[in-house]
DNA sequence: TTGATATTGAGACACAGTATCAATATCAAG
DNA sequence: CTTGATATTGATACTGTGTCTCAATATCAA
């Protein structure tokens, strides 16, 4: 299922509705190569015609977020970014703390020993971030 | 070398001054057993005789984070809490989603994995962080 | 004792995000 | 189409968490 095709599953089985903030919004996520964060979604949703309020924007972020149209990434320092990608894989990320440049991975070990670590606790995940820090090629 | 040893030979380091203020917070945070932040520090710190501000709360966290009496973790949502613990080794954490408790744990072989993945992308890592997020035993 | 400088407290400020609430948009039912 | 219930919005106040500023003070070496 596409993204439109997700929101609008969202919005029925929890009886929203339709607007046309959330459709603009849309919009102009799946367009965003990357990550983004809210307040740069704040501004580029104002950029040109349309307008969205910020208490909407941070409201439609977490909605989206809900309905799983974008996944939502916490980094050092308490920054919060989003990327689009309702048929994006889990992965974690490599942060470069001179430059800021985000990297993402994916190793099936680590994920498969994160498993075992949680079933020897008796721990039911829900999910995990692992986010490793460091310096990257081009900045050594 | 134990935390009272650590602070000194940090603040000669780095040409600081002693002050009662980081002399009582030192003994209160050696104290606490487990997880504080900034705040319920401060609170503490203040409830009895001692007074210390809230920016000096901060300020000396900070510095007791960088002297490595005390190391921080950044949750889920942007809280930051820290623990006592200059011999303490390296660890991450579980966090359980409906009571808030956190668990820590250490998984060499996950460990290892970090590094070789680092290796692969030519990343130097400075260090990570591994929170895994679910429910834990008493909340099932 | 004195002078240089690190530190403090108080409060202003910054930033990200949330709560409030009246006005408005949506939508199903009639 | 009209109506009414209710979800949504924008404006703005507010909160939490932490930083900055700066004058007053504490520390420490000479
Ligand atoms: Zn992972
Ligand atoms: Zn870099
Ligand atoms: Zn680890
Ligand atoms: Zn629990």
């Amino acid at each position: 299922m596409d993204s439109s095709g997700m929101l609008k599953s969202y919005i029925e089985k929890k009886g929203l509705k339709k607007t046309s903030e959330r459709a603009v919004m849309l919009e102009i996520i799946k367009k965003i190569p990357g990550h983004f964060d809210a307040e740069g979604l704040l501004s580029q949703v104002n950029r040109n015609n349309t307008k969205v309020s910020r208490a909407s924007v941070y409201r439609t972020i977490k909605l989206f977020a809900e309905a799983g149209i974008i996944k939502e990434s916490l980094l050092r320092g308490g920054r919060k970014v989003y990327e689009y990608g309702p048929e994006k894989t889990h992965h974690d990320h490599m942060i470069c703390v001179k430059c800021g440049k985000l990297f993402e991975f994916s190793d099936p070990m680590i994920e498969k020993h994160q498993e075992e670590i949680c079933r020897k606790h008796r721990f039911q995940m829900t999910g995990h971030k692992l986010e490793i820090q460091g310096i990257c090629n081009s900045c050594k």
